[in-house]
DNA sequence: GCTTGCCGTGAAACGCGTTTCATAGTTTAC
DNA sequence: GTAAACTATGAAACGCGTTTCACGGCAAGC
C-alpha cells in the first residue's frame, strides 16, 4: 500500500506539498502539483480514509439510533438522513436496537469513542438525561420532542388533537385511542390530547400496545366483544388502522359505517386502503435532524416542529343520520 | 483528551501493558492490570476507535449500496444485515444511490479507502465488472445472482416459474407479467421464465417498468384499455400489484374474476390486500451476505440461493367454469 | 530603500493505539 | 542439572495523513 511519504519520495517533495496537493491547497507551484499527481497516477495511490480521521479528529459520519430499520416511518426519516448525508459529504452508521438498553448503550458508546462525530436518536427507551449525558462528546438530535434538547418532531399532542377533532366534526361522540408503547412520550401526549379533547366516557376505550398489523387484529376482535363500543377510532399507525380494519371486514363489519377508523404515518398503506390518516413528513424530520447534528449551533438545542396534515380517505366520513 | 500514554504514565507501566490490559491480554500481572484500570477510572479515559482502526486496519465495517433505503424489500433486507452486523460486533453504513452511478462510485470509492472492510450491493446499475475492479480491496457481495461473484440471491427464474404455474394451475392460459427495471438481470430472468413457461401469444402482456403503486395504476388503465387482455397477472411486486388491484377495482372490475393477480415480496401490502404473492425471505438474504461478507472465504465467490414461497391469497383463485 | 505581506516549501510534531522484538526471570521437561 | 518453554514487561517502530512553525524569496506600500 502506497502513501504519502512514498508519493513525496517519488515526486521529489516533501509530505507536506503531497498532503496540499490532496486537499487543493493553493500554495503549490504548478510543476510540483504536477509532479504529484502523475506520482499517485504511477504508483496507484489511494488516500487511507482512517489516517485522515485519525488526524483531522473527524469521522465525517454520523451515528442514526433506531429500534427498526424495516418499519415505514424510521425507514422513511432514515431516507431523509441519507439524502442530507450524501448532499452534504457525510456517511452514516446505523444501529438498530429492539428497543433494549443494553443496545442503546452500545451506541452511545459509540458517540464517546469518536467512531461518529454526531448522534440522532430516532426513537429510544433509555431515559433522556441518562443519554444527554453523552452530549459531552457530540451533539445528540432526536426526533421527538423533549425539553432543553436538540430536536426535530412532530407535536403528538394537536397531531392527534386534529384527528380526534375530525372524527368530531363528522358527528362522532363515541371515540377511540389505539396507544403504542403505554410509557413513550408520544403515547402520552396523544392520550393527554385525548383526554382533553373528546373527554371519554370510558376508559376501556384506549387500547394500549398497538404497534403492528396484528395488534390491530387483536384490538378488532376487543372491539367486537365489547358491549359498550366506541363509533369510530383515532389509532396510533396506519399499520394499525389496517389490521383494525381487515379483522373487522372479515368479521362482517362495514368500515366506516360501523366503526370509523382514522389512521397515523400517512404511509402506503393509508393509500392502499384509502385511509383517512395523519400523514407525518418524516423524510423532513430526517433531514432537519441531520442538518442539526452537523450545524455549530447544535449546543443551543434548537428545536424544529415539523407540521402534519390530515389526508382524508374513505374510513372516515360523515356520519349519516 | 486523555490517551495511552498519559494512561501509561499514571500507572507507571509501559504505553504496551496499558494496551494489553485494553485487550484482555494475559501476560499482565494481576496488580499492574488494577493499576491500569484505576488510571482509566481516574482519567477518565476512553478508547480513539478510529486510531484503534487506523492501527489494525481493519474498520469492523460494511457497507451497504442499496437504491433506497425505504423500499420495503431493500429495508428488509438492511434488516437482516442489521441483525447479523450487531451480532458479529460489526457495523454498516448504507449509501442509497437512486441507482446513480456515479454514486455507486463513490460506494466503490469508500472499499478503496478503507472506509470499510467490505461491500454489500443490494442492488445497483453499474456493470458488474466494474464494481468487481474493486475486489482487490476487499470482499464484494451481491444480492442478486452473477457468476463468478459472492452473491445471495433468490432464483427469480424458478420464482417466477412457480407464480406462473400456480396461475396456469388455477385454469389461466392467458397470462402477462409486469417487470421492473427493463434491462436489470432480474427482470431478465424473469422474462425468460415467462418466455419458457407461458408462450405467450401478445408481447403487450409485458408491462414494463412497474415499480410502484402508481405504476401499478398505470398499468391497471393501460390493461382496461386492450381489446385483448390477459386474464392472469404476474407482477414485480406487491406494490405494483396493489395499485393495479385498486385503480381496477376503482373502475369497476373485480379482482380475481375480472382479472387474477399475484404479488412478488411477501410484503406487509399483500397480508393487508390478502394478496397471493411470491414471499422472499429478505432478512435472510441480508443476513448471510453478510456473513459471507466478513468470512474468511469471500474469494472462492460462495453463491447461495435462497428459497421462494408461494403464500396463498385471494386474488388468484381456480377459474371457475 | 526598507518594511509588510504574500507565496511556496519542508522538517518535525501530532493524533493514538497496536505490534514486533528484545530482555529477563520462572517453570517445566527429561 | 541444563535445555526448552513460559510469563511478564517495555522501547521503539508502525499505520498514515494533517498541521504547525520556520524560513527564503519576491512584490507591493510608503
Amino acid at each position: 500500500m502506497t502513501n504519502i511519504r512514498d508519493l513525496a519520495r517519488e515526486a521529489e517533495v516533501s509530505v507536506t506539498t503531497v498532503s496540499r496537493v490532496l486537499n487543493d491547497h493553493p500554495y503549490v507551484a504548478e510543476d510540483k502539483r504536477r509532479a504529484v499527481r502523475d506520482a499517485i497516477t504511477k504508483l496507484g495511490y489511494i488516500r487511507n480514509q482512517t489516517a485522515v480521521q485519525l488526524s483531522t479528529g473527524q469521522t465525517k459520519t454520523i451515528g442514526v439510533m433506531l429500534p427498526y430499520v424495516d418499519h415505514p416511518y424510521h425507514a422513511a426519516i432514515l431516507h431523509g438522513i441519507a439524502q442530507c448525508a450524501f448532499e452534504e459529504g457525510y456517511r452514516f452508521l446505523t444501529w438498530q436496537t429492539n428497543y433494549i438498553a443494553s443496545h442503546e448503550q452500545t451506541v452511545l458508546q459509540a458517540l464517546a469513542q469518536r467512531e461518529v462525530d454526531g448522534l440522532i436518536v430516532v426513537s429510544h427507551s433509555l431515559p433522556v438525561d441518562e443519554i444527554l449525558r453523552y452530549e459531552q462528546y457530540g451533539p445528540i438530535v432526536f426526533c421527538e420532542h423533549h425539553e432543553d434538547v436538540s430536536s426535530v418532531y412532530i407535536n403528538h399532542y394537536t397531531a392527534f388533537q386534529s384527528g380526534l377533532k375530525t372524527l368530531q366534526s363528522f358527528g362522532h361522540t363515541q371515540i377511540g385511542i389505539c396507544l403504542g408503547r403505554p410509557d413513550s412520550t408520544n403515547s402520552r401526549a396523544r392520550k393527554q390530547a385525548y383526554q382533553d379533547t373528546v373527554s371519554p366516557e370510558d376508559t376501556s376505550w384506549i387500547y394500549q400496545q398497538a404497534l403492528t398489523i396484528e395488534d390491530g387484529a387483536d384490538i378488532a376482535r376487543q372491539w367486537s366483544n365489547q358491549s359498550c363500543r366506541p363509533s369510530a377510532l383515532l389509532t396510533a399507525s396506519d399499520h394499525v388502522a389496517a389490521g383494525i380494519i381487515l379483522e373487522l371486514r372479515k368479521q362482517g363489519y362495514r368500515i366506516p359505517e360501523d366503526l370509523a377508523v382514522i389512521g397515523f404515518d400517512g404511509s402506503d398503506l393509508a393509500v392502499v386502503l384509502n385511509l383517512t390518516t395523519v400523514a407525518v413528513p418524516y423524510e423532513t424530520i430526517g433531514r432537519q435532524a441531520f442538518s442539526i447534528a452537523i450545524s455549530d449551533n447544535w449546543r443551543d438545542h434548537p428545536q424544529i416542529e415539523i407540521p402534519t396534515a390530515l389526508l382524508s380517505g374513505l374510513t372516515a366520513v360523515e356520519v349519516k343520520e
